[in-house]
DNA sequence: ATGAAAGCGCTAACAT
DNA sequence: ATGTTAGCGCTTTCAT
């Protein structure tokens, strides 16, 4: 008799197979110490019974969930969701599974969130984190959870981190458009507590630098802030700029919508450089330049990364992996469309 | 002395607060029926010890692991994405986790997925099925394990269904092409084993059919098969198309591609309405006219109508949700942009 | 090569 | 109002 419809232990499974729930056992972890013939009567039991081991419990006596967790402020995000793929593949791979949670940018939802991890026993979470300055993973490094950071990475805190060359890249598309003549050049960034924004701007500010140029700069708090209104000042009148630099996706958003609201065309009343590329960031007139991140390679890295921590005793030193970023030029720019 | 360090049990805060296991268990719940001095107390020393409650081993008890699974072909394509965050939000709200998994499109890689949320202990799933044919939830369903599609209905199983108008949908699309006096439109579409394909393509056969106009198909097995060369010989020549109707945004992606490669111009040399609104549609000239589905409200309603069953004893008969879709018309159509 | 028994961290009868 | 005692489904010493 089998305990519930549908659901049969492993106990039912020796049962049935008439052997003990230690052998039944060691069928299922395909433990070699077994004879052909009885292993072959026990998987038959566990076919005639619909039998599907409980993953719980098998982590609860092993203290592994065999999943891991994925953290970021927004998957809608192309770089977030590209990743993600890359994270989903590579946690497959290694049969692990994926919890996923949106934090919304909020230090205080991803405080929480990290903590049902925790309490979800995840082997590891890898995290986009909210504030590169709040962020806090010290409650998961105390309970010694691996965490692996993409993108955004921790102040004062060692873990695995992969990010991108953000000042390096930032400088060369500054450079970019220097070099095209412009000198009234802003740069556009949202929520700069965060690293990549402020060393965006870093880079942009030094080409500027060097260039003798002075920086004109619109940075606000969220991105809800970046309306037609508030770039208005800065593309309107003599003083308006020639052309403008977007630290990320979620501000080249905006801004386009921003421009496309106050009738400027690109690059003709201003010329446009953005962060991230995603896709139809081609098709939009007359192609947009853009820093491409290797948003695919981020979140695998990350994964593998991680899974070394999960996987590996050693208890080598935190990882600081930089990964390039690829300038692609299109009409935006200023440079004739190809 | 704690177990091991920063994972305290409960058993060791019922020792370092000088009460029984089952008292500290009640504080966990939240019991009412405990003198408030006794519950301060414990809650003092699993603060002290840093206690976290282990899910797992909850779950394991209450065969309940207050997670669900949402599986879908692919999180890039934004409908999912945005369907995503609804029901991250549902779930947040009732206390779950969202366990994701990707199929790629592909019926094996689903079944495989459905059968680790099985045993994952998932309390309920949310599927955007790969093939409304051979998609196969049976085995969930024999567990009891409650079941939400979306998007795409599953064949001769009965479970809570939310879809939209795709047929109505896809004939007003076709209508308001041939109300531009355009009679030689072709339809593009991928994976035609998908209902909201074939419904879609329905759709639009009746309209051309009203019209005494002839349908023109393009149906490919897989969307990699939209190939600029696959696109030529409907865009080129004396008789070529004037209009098409893509299915969805992949298809969208694809022939937005195929026609820039092809030199071809929206609407003058071939106008298009598509299924699917996206990000930025409105900014790829002359702005995409589009057929808007619910995306946010399809991921809400499939995570509430999920929760209901996770949640109500009643065992009410499946709920099949239709959900309206929006016209929404720019310029790509042949209408003058507004 | 196989089995008996203990226990992972928690909840839930059933006492008291 | 609080404690005792079994398990949930599995893995794992330690026997045999």
């Amino acid at each position: 008799m089998i305990a519930r419809s549908g659901s049969a232990t492993l106990v039912d499974v020796a049962r049935v197979a008439g052997v003990s729930l230690k052998t039944a056992s060691r069928v299922l972890n395909d433990s070699p110490e077994l004879r052909p013939a009885t292993a072959a009567h026990v998987r038959e039991a566990m076919a005639r019974l619909g039998y599907e081991p409980n993953v719980l419990a098998r982590g609860l006596k092993a203290k592994r969930s065999e999943a891991i967790a994925m953290i970021a402020p927004n998957f809608a995000d192309p770089l977030a969701a590209t990743a993600l793929q890359a994270v989903q593949d590579v946690a497959r791979e290694h049969g692990y599974s994926v919890i996923l949670a949106s934090t919304g940018g909020d230090v205080e939802v991803e405080k929480s969130e990290l903590q049902i991890m925790v309490r979800r026993q995840v082997d590891g979470v890898i995290l986009v984190a909210a504030d590169s300055e709040k962020s806090d993973v010290k409650s998961l490094m105390t309970r010694k959870v691996p965490i692996a950071v993409f993108d955004e990475p921790l102040r004062d805190q060692e873990v695995d981190t992969i990010t991108v060359t953000n000042c390096e890249a930032a400088r060369e598309a500054t450079d970019h458009l220097l070099a095209h003549g412009y000198r009234r050049i802003l740069v556009v960034g949202a929520r700069p507590f965060l690293f990549t924004c402020a060393e965006r701007v870093a880079g942009y500010r030094s080409a500027m630098r060097s260039a003798g140029a002075e920086p004109i700069e619109l940075l606000v708090e969220h991105e809800k802030d970046l309306t037609p209104e508030a770039l208005s000042a800065f593309v309107s009148g003599p003083n308006r700029v020639e052309a403008i630099f977007l630290v990320n996706w979620v501000c080249t958003m905006r801004v386009l919508r921003g421009l496309n609201a106050l009738k400027r065309r690109i690059p003709k009343d201003v010329a446009l450089v953005s962060f991230d590329d995603f896709e139809l960031a081609d098709m939009i007139p007359p192609g947009l330049t853009v820093v491409r991140q290797p948003s695919h390679e981020l979140g695998h890295r990350a994964a593998t990364t991680l899974f070394e921590r999960i996987e590996d005793v050693s208890d080598h030193p935190p990882r600081k992996i930089v990964l390039n970023t690829e300038f692609v030029v299109r009409g935006s720019c200023g440079c004739k469309p190809k």
